[in-house]
DNA sequence: GGTATTAACAAACATTTGTTAGTTTAAAGG
DNA sequence: CCTTTAAACTAACAAATGTTTGTTAATACC
């Protein structure tokens, strides 16, 4: 049992992986198989279809968000404060799970229908929840009088490349990473 | 001749459409050739295969984006009245042909070999141009002394959105547009 | 008006795709 | 030791893919 679920989980990271890098049209289940290390008739034993991956990938990223909006949602603390501990949650999960996030980020254009609606209204649910905190900000005069939807796409786009670029131990930490981003989207980068 | 150039063109627009709406895997010959109003077959005598469509699309873009470096490179004035031009010119260039750039942010990873290196070359050429802006005005002291890179990828990945998001008509004008991404970018969000 | 060229078509090509069926191997349970 | 079961394999499937072929209708050229 447990080792049924480790095999299809190294099939979902694995498919993950490929999918970042070659797209999902572009991976072929035989491609993936040759990942796994077997035939690709092989790994039905332990996923339903080609389809049921990218839904566990896409799924599990939206649900995670969701999670953790609905977590800062309930903190105390100014508007500031939550919107950078959100992006500072969402930036966490890039840096922890890359290879899924890309695959949300980028494929989830393949999603079949159902799924396909299912899960633009998690997201949607999402840059909701994210503009609001932006809204408030605004209206409570924290932050500048910018169109809130132009501010919300600008800042999740822009750690976007997180996940593309991003690798430990290119002589940027985590840490300063964060920081880095936080500057540039909260304070700018021009001196005042 | 000149309605050989523009059935030609039809195709590379329509295609670059189909290629944002589904990907470049997702989108069949058939799918095109139904969409331009002929058979698949007959696209032929006016492209030389579909991967021809893509590197046309992918250096299109790639080509637009380095004459634009190359030409706010030479104008006078400081490196943060030259990062905002070349920003500008930058998200134009999404607005006017948002479809190609989409293409080319996403499914430039379909590229054979040796045009694939190409473009990756011309990509970091891109990227190696912006970078030296940023670090100048870093060193400059009017710009904020974060590490360069980080700076770029996330100003760079910041516009990304606009050709997934940006209608005219939405509520947003392309100027009020362009006048918000450069503050959030260059003074912050929040307020000082 | 005859001839070459362009551009459309239908049909077929070989390959690759995701998936299923049937079989074999090997470990687990009694 | 026998039976059951999980998980691997080989082989094959139908469908879809990008592309080539041969042919036909229309247009341009001398």
């Amino acid at each position: 049992m447990s080792k049924k679920l480790n095999k299809r989980q190294i099939i979902l990271d694995e498919a993950a992986k490929l999918f970042k890098l070659k797209g999902f049209g572009g991976t072929s289940m035989r491609d993936l198989a040759g990942e796994v290390g077997m035939e690709a008739a092989s790994m039905y034993n332990h996923i339903k279809s080609k389809d049921e991956i990218l839904e566990h990938l896409c799924f599990h990223v939206s649900n995670t968000y969701i999670a953790q909006l609905a977590e800062v949602e309930q903190m105390a603390g100014s508007n500031g404060d939550k919107l950078k501990e959100l992006l500072r949650r969402h930036i966490n999960l890039m840096l922890e799970d890359g290879a899924a996030v890309s695959v949300a980020n980028n494929d989830w254009k393949y999603l079949t229908d159902n799924k396909l609606e299912q899960f633009k209204a998690a997201r949607k649910q999402y840059e909701k929840g994210f503009a609001a905190l932006i809204e408030n900000g605004i209206a409570a005069g924290e932050f500048q009088p910018v169109n809130a939807s132009v501010a919300l796409f600008t800042i999740l786009s822009a750690v976007r490349w997180v996940e593309l670029w991003y690798r430990p131990g290119r002589g940027v930490t985590a840490q300063q990473l964060e920081e880095d981003i936080m500057t540039i989207l909260l304070n700018g980068l021009a001196k005042n």
